[in-house]
DNA sequence: TTGACAAATAAGTATTAATCCTATTTAATA
DNA sequence: TATTAAATAGGATTAATACTTATTTGTCAA
């Protein structure tokens, strides 16, 4: 394990105790798998993939941890389509693009999009927690080998 | 039915055409129940709202219909957080803010928002169709309720 | 107007995602 | 090291979505 990884787990330990969480083999796992992925995974893929080194761990246990990861706000879901929910390990500020062909999502930063001005009726009424710009249509791959193709929300 | 309704039929049956689907009297009872919601319904949603008038239609009817429609481009796929997909009649310019916790989306417009300039990196090598700001919060009911809890994504 | 044909539908079935239930195990604390 | 509450595994359940097939129905051309 490197120097920042160890950083990291640290930091998840005292998020837990913070939270009245007990550090579980299965919680260190789930949390690692997700840190270090460099998509955004569904339940069911980080299952798959501990599921090797972990042949224990039950994809009930994958599902609840990442909600309660969640919860603690030490990850996010990712808005989707309706297809199963993902989960991003990234909590900085950034904005998502969509690929409608092959579901990748592409993470970007812009400067300028942090200080997007909302109006007055939504910042004086509503609580924000949380801001992202969405963009959806397709990536370099998919729109040459499909340039003319609408969405087909299916696939 | 009002002239209103009746222009935004003429438009739907010119749109089948166009596309070579079939004016069926589901499609039209689908498509007129989505347009007329002021909400952002489920196809299940839809589906108990038509049963009433129309006892015979299934819900895979409701659910394949919404989604070709969503494939033509008559209608969209809201971004959720892994709930059931739901659907949004209004195709203009918008953005959504989502109340995680009564589940609530609220519509809002901002003539800047329209404005905004994306990174070159990613006008240039993906294909945008679609741009919506998300916002995540509590609405003004829920925040009173709730002041200090955080998201429970499973509600 | 009618007949032919492709498309769409209903209804049942299958699949998949997500959650619940409960007995057992385990991390935290004293 | 013993206690206790929390967490887990694994099976069962529910809900959403998609598939399959026989039947019906729009559409279009004769």
């Amino acid at each position: 394990m490197n120097d920042k990884q160890e950083i990291i787990l640290d930091r998840f330990t005292q998020l837990c105790k913070a939270h009245g969480l007990k550090i579980t083999p299965q919680r260190m796992a789930v949390y690692n798998a997700l840190k270090t992925s460099k998509e955004h995974p569904s339940a069911d893929k980080i299952h798959k993939q501990l599921v090797c080194d972990f042949p224990s761990i039950s994809l009930d246990t994958v599902n609840r941890t990442l909600i309660t990861f969640a919860r603690i706000q030490i990850i996010d879901v990712v808005e989707g389509q309706g297809e199963p929910r993902r989960f991003d390990p990234n909590r900085e500020d950034h904005h998502h693009f969509y690929c409608l062909s092959c579901n990748k999502i592409i993470d970007f930063h812009d400067p300028d999009l942090g200080q997007i001005q909302l109006p007055k009726e939504i910042t004086c009424t509503f609580t924000i927690t949380g801001k992202r710009l969405c963009l959806t249509g397709y990536c370099d791959h998919c729109s040459h080998q499909a340039p003319a193709r609408a969405a087909d929300i299916t696939k």
